[in-house]
DNA sequence: CATATGTCAGATAGACTGACATAC
DNA sequence: CGTATGTCAGTCAATCTGACATAT
């Protein structure tokens, strides 16, 4: 599982790079959020796998009760996650096949479809939230301040990205 | 393409979080890692598309373009961006349907197999480079020592996670 | 012999395009 | 009418498992 190297691949990289194009700190900070990413996604989903849930089904799911009614519109869904259209589609019906959300009819608008999370979804969102915070989400490594740091530090990037006005 | 909202989608999910299970600074921090790796992967590979390579693919030409002779065994490609052998194979797979890359066999090890670039590999990967070292990565928004604090933060991750020894 | 390398078939989760029916 | 919602078919890149041939 883990590589366990005598260097750091990322910085060799970025050392080499600066020998072949020119000092470039992007290229060093953009590897390590892949890298990153990679990392906590395989930990999230290894944490999941019990519930038969991926990372992005359980923030839908997790969603789903935070609204009041346990139910939302797919297109709100989409907005809020930051996926297309088609993948909400996507993610809804593994849930529904899953049994731990309906699909309704929007009554408010026909031609919308709320997806409603059931009584086993519920259960599901419990235990598995449970388990992810006493997992600490798999960074146990940080302390507080260093979270509120990278939560910060990648806001800027979110902002400037468009995701929404500052 | 960008979605404009009146508000931070993760701070108010980190908001909700709070009144529904009780603070957590990790689940915000992983859920702005995994949004920054959908805007930048999404920025990088817009940018290479022109050249008809993603990212994955792309750090696998540079990576031949650090090596003396241009080759390397595709297991060292694997330990060197970490992903898997069967990956490698894909992505060597593909580079070479397009002509950047051919494989030979490896004179020192029966079983192994090199994959060198070609002349067409480098020009590509020249052109490509100066067009992603012109937009920062994508990273425009920040700063030097920005940078190198992101790169500092995520490397805690990356030894905590056995990808080397600090 | 056990171990390491690479490939293959097949499965999976996800993102996306374009077309479409439906309703606002 | 133009716009918005959701679905569908199909494509694509990536990841992984398990099996396998080959060579160390």
């Amino acid at each position: 599982m883990s590589l366990n190297l005598p260097f750091d691949p990322i910085e060799r990289a970025a050392e080499t790079w600066r020998v072949h194009f020119g000092p470039s700190s992007a290229m060093a900070a953009v590897t390590s959020i892949m890298r990153a990413h990679q990392i906590l996604l395989s930990q999230l989903d290894s944490l999941l796998k019990p519930y038969d849930l991926t990372f992005a089904r359980y923030e839908a799911l997790v969603l789903l009760t935070f609204s009041r009614t346990g139910a939302l519109p797919l297109s709100k869904i989409g907005e809020r996650l930051m996926v297309h259209p088609t993948s909400v589609t996507n993610t809804v019906d593994r849930l529904e096949k899953a049994g731990l959300v309906v699909r309704l009819r929007n009554p408010r608008d026909g031609r919308g479809v709320l997806a409603q999370i059931t009584g086993r979804g519920r259960e599901i969102v419990e235990s598995a939230t449970a388990d992810l915070m006493n997992a600490d989400f798999g960074m146990t490594m940080y302390g507080e301040s260093e979270l509120d740091d990278m939560f910060g530090l990648l806001r800027t990037l979110r902002v400037a990205s468009g995701d929404f006005s500052a």
